[in-house]
DNA sequence: TAAACATTGACAACTGGTTTTCAATGGTGG
DNA sequence: CCACCATTGAAAACCAGTTGTCAATGTTTA
């Protein structure tokens, strides 16, 4: 009757929970980290989809750069540009749907917080092995591809 | 001018990006996963939270189990009570504030949901070695713990 | 070319969290 | 006993995301 999680089960859900946990406590961290320039984790999402780019892009494309709808993205870009990190310009491809570009204060201020995260990083990772860390990496990449597959489903046969 | 980051912390920083992506896709399955039996990600947690205690909890013993405030605890509880999922029961050691208990639904529901989760975390983990599972929930509760110590801020001698 | 379809921004409502405030309870020290 | 302080539930405002709808704009295709 009741389903026997097989070991490799038993440890992948306690991962899940460090997941929960970890992802929890970064966004934590993230906000105070930023918090001194005018940005939360959220914001500094979209302007490292932007510089990553290294070109003006439209509100569908930083969405889908940031893995979010296109709504979410564009109410944070309202804000941002709101706050002068960002500056449209016409996009010649649609007349409706502006490039978003860095302004001066958006480029200044990713590169700040590069080094913040760069400085943040070094210190937290003293003691850790460059071998545990890449395997760790490569696990949750592995995890995360399983999890393109659809969830079981009661009659699932499709 | 630029710090440089060693090469342990440009991998931990993609661990980071990825716990943010498997963290983003485990609600989303989650969430499939325990649909069809009226419940959200959110839902089947409160529901753990309490089955895990095995005795009826007050609100705020149950935000402190899951680590989120009790106003969002609280939230979740009333709809669950709503739904027939928890019944409360005076608490001898406060009048205003309630104990939650699991009723029949609840117990059954979170039964069908530790099945469903075996079900599904047995099928995700075919191929994956018990040693790098084990391996990578080690590094993720390593870097919570390090996650414990405040971000450097600015001048920050306190 | 015109009709059909897809993309886009704005807006509203929702989920699941947060913080803040307030009044009611509970506990403790004088 | 009572004044003070901590805990609690309720409510409101907010953040960050979601879905859904609508009208305007692009694109494709018949």
């Amino acid at each position: 009757m009741a389903i026997e999680p097989n070991p490799e089960a038993v440890i992948l859900t306690e991962i899940m929970l460090a997941v929960f946990r970890v992802n929890g406590r970064l966004l934590e961290k993230g906000d105070q980290l930023v918090e001194p320039l005018n940005l939360t984790s959220a914001r500094w999402q979209v302007l490292g989809a932007v510089a990553l780019a290294e070109k003006p892009l439209s509100a569908p494309q930083i969405a889908e750069a940031m893995g979010i709808t296109r709504q979410g993205a564009q109410k944070q870009l309202n804000k941002l540009e709101e706050d002068g990190f960002f500056e449209q310009s016409l996009n010649p491809r649609h007349q409706r749907s502006p490039l978003y570009a860095l302004t001066e204060l958006g480029n200044c201020t990713f590169a700040k917080v590069m080094t913040l995260e760069a400085i943040w990083a070094n210190g937290l990772v003293a003691g850790l092995s460059l071998q545990d860390l890449r395997k760790t990496l490569q696990t949750l990449n592995s995890i995360y591809e399983r999890l393109d597959f659809p969830v079981p489903r009661k009659g699932g046969r499709s």
